[in-house]
Parts: structure tokens; sequence; C-alpha cells
DNA sequence: CATGAATGAGCATTCATTCAT
DNA sequence: TATGAATGAATGCTCATTCAT
């Protein structure tokens, strides 16, 4: 290995511990509360390097946003290969669940992701990257997407755009886990949060049958 | 009129201007980069008479999403009392169209609403005022959950917790107003916003249904 | 009695009411933190009325020294009057008796003559009026140094000057006043306030003595 | 020396200059009219520069007076150390030049040591700093009290409490010295400061003696 | 490369004073 | 005469970013 590679393999592991740290600190403390110090700090290095790294907090959040929109298309892709194409449904309700638990085991990625859909992030990213971030979160909604055009082909489903379902239950089911998000309102729907959210998605199947 | 009640009118219609300068600059800016100098500029007073009439940022904040909720309250039994109890499914669709048109007419308002219940506003709200808006926002809920609750009876849905359900639907299109709220996402559905909405809304009816 | 009498009665009446509630206010938050609005509220007036009693907060604080000054000159001359010139040390015991009461029964008062000796206010108070609570407090001074002079012209002190020995007297009184009103402070000289202060006095006297 | 000792010792240096331009601030405008954007334009550094090395205006202030103490402190020990144990009067004597020295060359130091004793600070400072600064302050008091309880134990003062004695100078010498620090005062007093003050430590002298 | 000291714009909040009624 | 609503200057503290070492 060329010392050149070494030193790509150096920077490349401060990034990441940069990230690591900052995800931790936005998921703490809110992303403007957090400060750059604290992000210094977690990882290890001085206030200075971060900017070595990126060239501002928001540089930070975007790139955690790619990261935490990689994992999640990870999930989803493994849960889709461990069901046959023939029944769309199951295929569905295991994705259903690699998003909760992808909601549940990452919670700060989860909470990002969301933040970024809500637009709270526009002043600080470039126009540039978030179109990025948009065509690479589409292209994670195709593969629920796909699953339900493969349900309306062997006419499981009722026939209808494929794409614009799929967007419909990945709403549904962002609002159910937001719903459980609060532990009052969680409280009021006499359900735990798995339960209102396995509810939706019951829901929103029967409403996609035949 | 006694001076008195001038005085207290001139008092609440000043409560009021600040309140609508705030609505306006929270909803531009955000709630956390708004200044009480812009809010008392837009008022078009002096920044500590915004003090006279609220005790903090955070205070003018509660009283607007209050005001928020009791306007969508409002929007929501107008609709409800617009149609016969013996057609629950019109009965939501024309609650359902309501609160699209709040979204649409009051999009701050309904911003604020769900700005709050994130808990985006924790830190500043006090606990007392915090479940003094959750309970009016449940109460809300409750006039959907009433006309689910008759549809049940009438057969015309399936059987079910209609507090759940009412929440499963609320959920549901806050998603997909949230996903229509981001322009390029919602080219990428091939749909406007209200196709959108209303196939959400079709879906979750449909899964409803007996 | 003319009615401008009465009103010049009524306004007295106010001055005082004023007065009174400032010394209050003073006293409990000090002169700084200490708003119009409270002396206002505590007085049940407007605060705008104040302002007719009054040029300034500072103003309403120039009144109370003098006020203050006024007290304790009484007390002096009353404890002065009770004790025959043929004893001066008798007489000044009195009188020290009395400031010490004087401590205790008006403690806002006694801290006020203090702050005033410090020149806390002198940003504040005109310097006419400065000197007048100057000119004032010298002749209260002298109903000691009257004392100490009986003492020297009887042979039962030594010789000396006895205005500076009144002042070197009230200097240590306060010395001794302001040690014991630190309660840590008290607590490490094993004594309590009054033990110090006269203490404190027998010291200085036995130092006067011939 | 390592480049993190000459680091430390840059820190310090700074940290000096912080508290010496505070010093004059304080001195000049009284603590709470003390900005601290004065404070950093003095020192010639920006504003939020203060913020790295003390946590706040008060810590300024509390680091100020253990300062103070620490100058009184030493010149005491100074005054002490060049006379006799047998000469109890002559040290006596000694440590009150030397503090009326301290008065007169860092009168600011002097003014922040009576403006902490009389509680002016109580809000700012911390409860723990506030107890540290009275130990210090009663370690350097022990000083005279030591050459007081000498004096007694050589006969040459009548027998008493020497640390209550010390508290009885000290406060009478305080007193002296804040009666001779206005200038009308002073005048009215047919005498200079320094007159005014020996006057006061021969009064108590002789008080003291046998 | 890495650091962390320095910066200074920005902000919520307070309060003495004014003035229209 | 009395009021109290309105004002806006003033201030302690935070933090993203820069840059000399």
């Amino acid at each position: 290995m060329a010392p050149i590679d070494r030193r790509e393999q150096g920077r490349a592991r401060r990034r990441q511990d940069i990230l690591a740290a900052a995800r931790v600190v936005f998921a703490q403390d809110g992303f403007r509360r957090a400060t750059v110090d604290a992000i210094a700090q977690r990882a290890e290095i001085g206030k200075g390097t971060v900017y070595l790294y990126f060239a501002s907090k928001e540089a930070v959040l975007a790139e955690l946003v790619l990261q935490a929109l990689a994992d999640l298309s990870a999930r989803l892709q493994a849960a889709s290969e461990h069901c046959s194409v023939l029944h769309p449904d199951h295929k569905l309700r295991a994705m259903a669940e690699a998003y909760l638990a992808f909601g549940q085991q990452a919670p700060d990625y989860f909470w990002l992701l969301n933040a970024f859909d809500r637009g709270d992030f526009q002043a600080g990213v470039s126009a540039e990257r978030r179109e990025q971030i948009l065509i690479e979160s589409n292209r994670t909604l195709d593969l629920v997407g796909q699953a339900i055009a493969d349900g309306m082909a062997l006419g499981l489903f009722a026939p209808g755009d494929p794409h614009q379902a799929a967007g419909v239950l990945w709403a549904a089911l962002n609002g159910a886990l937001a719903l459980a998000a609060h532990p009052i309102r969680r409280d009021m729907m006499h359900a735990d949060a798995s339960a209102l959210y396995f509810a939706t998605f019951d829901l929103c199947l029967r409403g996609l049958g035949r």
C-alpha cells in the first residue's frame, strides 16, 4: 500500500470519527444547539480540525444525512432480499419491520432524515447537495415501490401508481412513528409505538388490497 | 363603553398584533432564528412592548400554538357539522378536506402544530402549558375519532379502536402533507400535493372499510 | 384651612408614601436592583406619579438619606438630653446605645447612610444635595463632639481635638457594626453583634481617658 | 522551555491582563456598572476572550478579591516580620502603617475587599468561593491577633480575647479610612487622612494598654 | 497537518423615563 | 393631577469560524 493510500485511509478514518461524534451530539442537543466544540471534543480532536474535513457545521450534517440514508437503504435491501418476489405483502411487511428497527436502533439517523425532509436545514445545505440527498432517498423509496409494483402485477393489489403508493405508505408509517414519538400522545392512543405502527401498516395494506 | 373597556380592547388588539407578527416571523425564520426584534418591528412597536404582553419569546409561541389549534378545531367542527351522521365516510372526507385547507391556507399554523408535536419547543414551553396544548389537540382528534366510531357502529367500517384509527388516519395524512411539502419530492411522486393527499386518504378509508 | 393647604397636605402625604415605599424597596433589593415600578406598586400609585413628586429614582434616594439623618440626629439628641453634662462618659455611652438601636431598628436607614458615605450614589445625586447631606451629617456628629469636649474640659478625657475624636469614635463604631453585619465574620469573632460593638466602644473610651 | 510551558505562561499572562483591566474598570465604575465590554476593551482583547478565562463577570471579581487579599496579607506579613516579637506595639503600628499604605497604594483592592465585606457581591459569587475568601481573610486578620496575643502575654496589654481585639482594631481603622475617603468629610475633621488614621490607631492602642 | 486561542456579531431580557389620555 | 402603556438603550453571554503557530 502506497503511503498516499495510508494517508488517504487516515483522512477517511478521521472523517468518520468526526461524523460519528457529530451524530451523537446532534441527536443529543439538536442541530442548532449542538456546538462544533462539543463535536470536536467528542471526536477527541481540536476544533479547528473539524474545519479541515468539513466546510461548515452544516456540511457535517449533510454528510450525516447521506450516511443515514445509506444505512436505511441497506436495511431495506436486506429485508427485501430475504423474501420471495411472489409474496409482496410479506416483503412489504419485512421492509416495514426493517424501517421500524431503523427508527428504534438508529433514532438519531431517523431523526436526521425526518428533519431534513421537513426542510429544517435548507439554509445551511447547498442546493446541489440537497438534490443529491433527495435523489438518493427516492432510490430508497423505490425499493418499496418495486414490491408494490410486483403485488399489482400479481393481482394481489388493486392497480395503481406503485411509486405513489410507496410514497403514501412510507408517509403513513412515518406519521405513525412521529405520533408514537410523543410519550403523552402515545398514551392517548392507548397503544405502544409498535402496535400503532403495525396498525397503520395493516390499514394501508388492506387499502392496497385487490 | 367605559374607558376601561376601551383600554381592555386596546390591549387585546395589541396582543393580537404581536401574535400576528410573531406568526409570520416564526414561519419565516423558524422559532430559534426568529428574534424578538423582528417580531416587534413587524408589529410596529418597540421591543420592550412585547414583554408587556408576553413573559418571553416562548410564551408568544405557546399562545400561537393554542390559536393554531383553535383554528383547526373550528374548521374540523364546521366540516363535521355539515354532514349527516349517517355518512361517516363523507364526514371524514369533509374533515380531511378541511385539514388540507388548513394546511394550505394557514401553513404557518400548520407548521407550528407539527413542530410542537415533534417536541421542538419542549425546552421553551412550561410543562403545564405543554400538557394543556396536548389535551386540546387530543380533543380535536376526537372529532375524527367520533366519525370513525359512528362508521363502526353503522357497520360501514370494520370494528376496532376508533381513537387509534383516528390517530393512524391523522398521522398518515400528516405524513402525506409533509411529503408533498417538498417540491422535488412531490415531483418524484408524479402528483400534486392534493392528489397525493387524497390518495392517502382513499387508501386509509379503503383500509377502514368493512 | 385653605384649600391650598389641604392640597399641600395631600401632596406631602403622597410624598411620604412614596418615600416609605422606596425605603422598603431599596432595603430589600439594594438601590440598583430596586425598580421604580416596585416602588410605585408598593406605594399603590401609578409609576408616572412617582415622577410628579421626584425628578428621578436618585432624587428619591437623596431625600431618603436626609430622612435617615434626621432620624439618627433625633435619637442622638434624645439620648444626649437624658444625661447630665457632668458625666460625658455616660452621655457617650447613651449615644452609642442610641446609634446601635438605630442600626437595629432602622437597618434600612443605617444602610442608606453608610452607602451614601461610601459614595455609592455620587453619580445620581447632585453636588448641591450631596453637600447638604454632608453638612447635616456633620451637625449630627457634633452632638458626639460636644460630649467629648465636655469630658476634656472636665479633665476626664485627655486633651485633644474633640471633633476629631468624635470622628474616630464614630468611625470605629461603624466599623464594628459593619463587621458584625456579616454572619460568618461575626462567628469568627466569637461574639454577637452587640458584644463586639460595646467592646469597641469600651476600647475607645479607655483610649480617650485622661 | 517546552511549548506547553510557553503556552501556559501565555495563558497566565493573559489572565493577569484581564484581571488588571477588570481591577481598573471595577474601581472606576463599580461592579454593577462595569461592563464586560469595557474590561475587554481595556485589556485590548475581544469580549468573548474574557469568557475563555473566566466563567462570568462575577468570577473575575472573585479572583480579584482573592488577589487583593493576597496582596494585603503579604504586606502585613512583611511588616510583621520586621519587628521583634518583644514589641507588639511596634509591630501593630508597623502593620497599621502597612494597611494604610495598602489603602493608598492599592485603593481599588482596598475598595474591593470592603465591598466584599459589605456583602455587595453575595448574589454573584458562589457560596463556596465566598467562604474561601472569608477564611482567607480571617487568616489575614490573625496576623494582627497574634501580635495582640503576644502583647497580652507580655503584660503590655490588658488581658482579653486577642482575636476579638484584632477585629475591633481592624474595624476601627477601617472606619477611619472610610471616613477619610470622603474629601469633604475629611475637611470637616480638620485633619488629613493619615492624621485621622493614626489618631484612631493611637486611641485604640491606648485602649488596649495594660 | 493539527491545534485551540481569539474574535465579534447576535440575542433575550430589563428598566428608567416619557407622554398621551 | 394621575396614570400606565410604550419605548429603546444597555448588557452578559454564546458560538461558528479564522488563523498564527
